[in-house]
Parts: structure tokens; C-alpha cells; sequence
RNA sequence: GCGCUUGUAGCUCAGCGGAUAGAGCACUGGCUUGCGGAGCCAGGGGUCGUGGGUUCAAAUCCCGCCAAGCGCACCA
């Protein structure tokens, strides 16, 4: 158990001076209420308030300032509270004590790449599905969000304690794939001059063309005689590897790794398919119409039924969803599963989580994220996004073009639920001046302070921290020490999206105190704040470096 | 038509019951002799889409309207 959160004692501090007066009669309440404690805007409002007396005021019929001056004077003071106030209109305000954050350097000096790390996952195992587009092409830009906020979350669960597993899902069981693999067999014939048709649904891309020559160059032209079906199999069977691959490594580049990649095709193989639906067979969710088998989710409020199995015998997408959802939770044991799905996915939520409850799954347990489409332009042009036609923008491309920090950051720094719109032109014009630069270079900067210090043969290991005095120097330290909070809220909400944005106002509380204090310094009496702010530089720069890290881009010492 | 999501500074976006609504970019004006000026400081710019409601308190919660995206298949 690690030790708790600063703004967890301060409720607690709250909830001891609420009883005290109770106890003492002052105050008469019937329950105990939730104790809010947030971080105020202004810095003139103290590190933490509590706007308790205001919403305590009509039950206990007290003056909410009255209440907060009350509240205050049974708040105890000492090592890490300096002072607590009361405010109008009933706020009650608490000052850390400068000693106490002074402390906290040395406290991050210590935890070193483990800070910022808090336990209220407690080893839970939780699995993240994300991107998991069928394997049919390359990935494209409208992807890239998913990809990027299912990395970053699973970094930021991973710091707060939960067991994670990143997972991509390869539909490679259905009649895309089929299409997928016609249209490679077609490019396939027609390369060593045989006619060809391309089918009706077929993908027109030229990454299918020139997949069929690499199928040539490696296996020669041994399909072209074969039997149609078996070509077909052998040909998908190799086609459907590399782009696998292909797309390992594109989403590789823009720092996005997977620990496992599920094959649909094993959820059939390994009975898992079969046994899915016959629980729900057995808890009567099945039923037959029209030759197909449908799952009555109007049973558990859906607006419609779905068909599980269609009149041609055939599985639909659905059902092999169904005997996935139930291989993560029953198969595999996760506590908890996060998927994250395209906005043109949206109504398939309903239903999937009516099927992980009629499995007989409590439903809270599954949370799909929706993440909003992204629509391309250049420049004053629209650019359609359509896999059939090729006429795409791939993720590789983007990575190219934008540069995988800025491109992280760029998607990372919205939240999910707004859809944007990305001009590549502008994304291009401004990398330069993109916000990314600002948070990198605080970590440049700070690199170069440490690496002069010890070019110059400085030890700063006796550095006295109660020598950091400066408005700029503590700013720094309470910028710093938001980082676990934001960690524990982070996780709790699903929520990585904070994460630049307090990059940015930890950036910007580095190059205020980097203006302002001069570290490095050639007169010998600057020694002893020298060596101290040394210490805080070197505190400072393992809080760029995890947050840095969980979003999935660089820390470059040098820019 | 119904459902989900979104409308906040010129632009891109945070904030999602509380104390004078924030940031980056853009714009204006400052920062000379020392750790990286990809930086710092100051300033202008907002009836938080709109109309009601709830509340001591609404950008934030509820309802209507307007606008945008997505969905409403025996596709995935």
C-alpha cells in the first residue's frame, strides 16, 4: 500500500474536523457528506479547497462562511499544511507549507522513474482492445486517433497499477477477407498476364497490386494453375500475413505496440465460437425467424433483435464478437475490458453489451470508448477515406509527413468525443511551432542544465532544498507534484487526454523558474543554491520524462 | 423520422456544479553583455450556438430549438 494521495488527506483532514464538531455540538448533521476537494484556479486560493460550508449550508441552516470559519479552525496546521482560511462565499482554503514542498524534491529524487505511479488498479487485470481494423489494407489516418488514445491509456493504466494487456482483434474470419483475397488472386493473375475480373466488392487499392508481385517474387506463378479455391486460401493465407505485418509496423512507428494480436479465426477453431452461443442458447436469447438465428436483445431494451446467424448458415460479425467478448472475460479471466471503437461503430454498442450480459457477465465490466470520425482536408480540399477505392491517407504517410511526437500529442490532446477535422497542411506548416516543441524543449533545456553541471564537475548530491525560496522554484514543485492525481483521475475516467495539457503547464512552469534562477553558476558563493536547484532540475526532469513516456513520445535531450 | 456525439477567443482546443472562463497558435508592445530566445513578461480579443427551467451558485445539470458528424443491414 503506497502512501496516499496529498488530496486524499486533505479530505481526510476535512472529514476529522467535520466530526470534531459535530462532536462538539456545533455543528449537527445526519450523515456524513461526500468531501469534495479540488484544485482551485487561482493561486491566491490556496493548493486545495473545499467548498463544503456552501453545500452544507441549507441542512445545517448555517452561514456558509460562518460554516468554512467554523471548518477552519478544526483543521489541524503542521508539517505539510501551513495554513488553512476561510473565504467568501464559503470556501474553506488550505496553503502547503513551503518546508514541506521543498521535501518533496528529494521525495521525487528518490522514486525516480517510479514516480507518478499510484495503486488503484491494485494488480486488476484489465485488457484494452483498440484499433483492430481488418487486415484488408494499410491503416489509414482516421485510425491514427483510436490507436494513439488506446496506447496512451494503457500506459496511464499501467502507472496506476492495473495489469494491462494492449490487444488487436484481426477480423480475419469474414466475407471482407474473402473479398480481400479475391482481389490479391485478380492483381495476382493479371501481373503474369492472365485476364482476370476483379469482383464487384474487390479492393482497388495499388497496395493489393503490388502485394501481388511480392507474392510472385517469393512464390512464382504456382498459383495460377491451381484449383480456384485452394489458390484463394494459400494466396489469403500469405496476404493476410503481411499485411498483418504491415500494419504492425506502421502502427510500430507512431509508437503504438500491441502485447497480443487475437485471431478471429481461432475463436472457431477453439470451440469458443460454439460454446458462446450455446449459453445463450440456454438462457433463452435465441430464437429462429426467417431461417436465420437471431439474438433477441429487445429482451434486454435494445430497439431491435440481430441476427447471430444468417440463413446462409453463415456467422455474422456480431456473433463472432459475442465469443470474443466471451474469451476476454470467461476464457481469459480479465477483470475489466476497454474497447475502443470509430464513432461509425457506435450502434453496435447497445448490443454488445446486452450479449456480455445475457453471457451472463455484469455489463459495467465491459466500456466501449467511441472516438469520434477525423476528417482529412488539404488545404481546401476534402479527402475521402475509402479502403475499396484506395483513395486514402495512410498512417505511415501521416508519421512521415507529421512526425510521430506531433502526431501523438496533435490526437492525444482532444478528447475522443469531439470529431476534428485535420487540415495535413496545416498539421505540416505548424509542426514547427506545435505545441509538442514547447514541452521537449523544457525537457532539452533541463537535460542541458544537468549535462553543463557535470561537464563542470559539479556535485550537487549535499544540495539543500530548503534554499528553494523563489515564487518560481515552489511553482515548479506543485506543478510537479500533481502528476500521481492526475494519474489516479486519469484512470478512473479513461481519460488520457489531460496528459498534454498538464505537459504544457508543467513546460511552462519550468521555463518561469528557468528564467528566473539562474542554476548553473561560475561564482563560488552560488554553490549552495546551485547544488539545491540542481536537485530540483533533476526532480523536474523525471516528471518530463514520465509524462513524456506515458504519452508515447521521445524526450529528446537535444532538439 | 429515431438514436449517439459535438457547438467556448480570429484558428485549434481545455474546463463539465462553485470564487474575475483558460492554454497554444495568430496579433500588439517589451526582455543586450552568464545554464539553449524553439524561451520569458505585458496587452488586446468571449452575451461559453440559442430559448426556457432546476439551484444559494450553471459554460457545466434538465427540456425545447438551430447547426455539424456518425449510426439506424442476414456489412464490418
Amino acid at each position: 500500500m503506497s502512501a496516499p494521495l496529498l488530496i486524499e488527506t486533505i479530505q481526510q483532514l476535512v472529514a476529522d474536523a467535520l466530526e470534531a464538531a459535530r462532536q462538539e455540538g456545533v455543528l449537527q448533521l445526519e450523515t456524513m457528506p461526500v468531501i469534495q476537494v479540488e484544485r482551485p484556479g487561482k493561486s491566491e486560493h490556496g493548493d486545495f479547497a473545499t467548498n463544503l460550508p456552501l453545500r452544507l449550508a441549507k441542512a445545517t441552516r448555517i452561514n456558509p462562511l460562518e460554516l468554512a470559519q467554523l471548518l477552519a479552525a478544526h483543521i489541524p496546521t503542521g508539517d505539510i499544511i501551513d495554513r488553512v482560511e476561510a473565504a467568501p462565499p464559503g470556501f474553506v482554503n488550505f496553503y502547503l507549507k513551503e518546508s514541506w514542498l521543498q521535501q518533496q524534491v528529494e521525495t521525487v529524487r528518490q522514486a525516480g522513474n517510479s514516480f507518478g505511479n499510484v495503486d488503484a488498479g491494485q494488480g486488476r487485470r484489465m485488457m484494452i482492445e483498440f484499433v483492430s481494423v481488418n487486415p484488408t489494407g494499410p491503416v489509414h489516418v482516421g485510425h491514427t486517433r483510436g490507436a494513439v488514445l488506446g496506447s496512451a491509456l494503457a500506459n496511464v493504466l499501467e502507472a496506476a497499477g492495473y495489469d494491462v494487456t494492449r490487444e488487436y482483434y484481426i477480423n480475419d474470419a469474414g466475407t471482407q477477407m474473402q473479398a480481400f483475397y479475391r482481389s490479391v488472386l485478380t492483381r495476382y493473375k493479371e501481373a503474369l498476364g492472365r485476364e482476370a475480373q476483379m469482383p464487384e466488392n474487390g479492393y482497388q487499392g495499388d497496395y493489393i497490386i503490388d502485394l501481388a508481385k511480392e507474392i510472385i517474387e517469393s512464390e512464382g506463378s504456382r498459383f495460377l494453375d491451381q484449383d480456384e479455391e485452394q489458390a484463394i486460401k494459400e494466396i489469403g493465407d500469405i496476404s493476410r500475413e503481411k499485411m498483418v505485418a504491415v500494419i504492425g509496423q506502421d502502427l510500430a512507428g507512431i509508437g503504438v505496440e500491441f502485447d497480443n494480436w487475437f485471431s478471429e479465426r481461432d475463436l472457431f477453431e477453439a470451440g469458443e465460437y460454439d460454446t458462446a452461443i450455446n449459453i445463450l442458447r440456454d438462457n433463452d436469447y435465441l430464437s429462429e425467424r426467417d431461417e436465420a438465428l437471431w439474438f433477441n436483445s429487445t429482451m434486454l431494451g435494445d430497439e431491435k433483435d440481430n441476427v447471430v446467424v444468417r440463413s446462409s448458415g453463415e456467422p455474422t460479425y456480431f456473433a463472432s464478437d459475442i465469443a470474443y467478448h466471451y474469451n476476454k472475460f470467461v476464457s481469459r479471466g480479465f477483470d475489466t475490458v476497454v474497447d475502443i471503437w470509430g464513432a461509425d461503430h457506435q450502434g453496435h454498442v447497445p448490443r454488445m453489451k446486452s450479449a456480455v450480459q445475457a453471457l451472463g457477465i455484469e455489463p459495467d465490466r465491459l466500456t466501449v470508448l467511441i472516438s469520434q470520425m477525423v476528417t482529412l482536408r488539404r488545404g481546401d480540399q476534402v479527402v475521402k477515406a475509402s479502403k475499396r477505392t484506395g483513395d486514402f491517407v495512410t498512417l505511415k504517410e501521416l508519421a512521415e509527413e507529421v512526425g510521430k511526437d506531433a502526431c501523438r500529442f496533435f490526437f492525444l490532446a482532444r478528447t475522443p468525443a469531439t470529431q476534428m477535422e485535420f487540415d495535413l497542411e496545416l498539421a505540416k506548416k505548424e509542426s514547427s511551432e506545435n505545441p509538442v516543441y514547447y514541452v521537449q524543449y523544457a525537457h532539452a533545456r533541463n537535460a542541458s542544465i544537468l549535462k553543463l553541471a557535470r561537464e563542470r564537475n559539479i556535485d550537487w548530491s549535499t544540495g539543500d532544498v530548503s534554499l528553494l525560496t523563489d515564487p518560481s522554484e515552489l511553482e515548479l514543485i506543485r506543478s510537479m507534484l500533481r502528476l500521481p492525481e492526475l494519474v489516479t483521475q486519469m484512470a478512473a475516467t479513461l481519460e488520457p487526454h489531460h496528459l498534454p495539457h498538464y505537459a504544457m503547464d508543467l513546460a511552462n512552469a519550468f521555463h518561469g523558474f528557468y528564467e528566473n534562477c539562474r542554476v548553473v553558476s561560475s561564482n563560488e558563493e552560488d554553490n549552495a543554491i546551485s547544488a539545491a536547484r540542481l536537485k530540483l532540475v533533476e526532480s523536474a526532469q523525471i516528471v518530463f520524462r514520465r509524462s513524456l513516456e506515458m504519452m508515447g513520445m521521445s524526450a529528446p535531450e537535444r532538439m
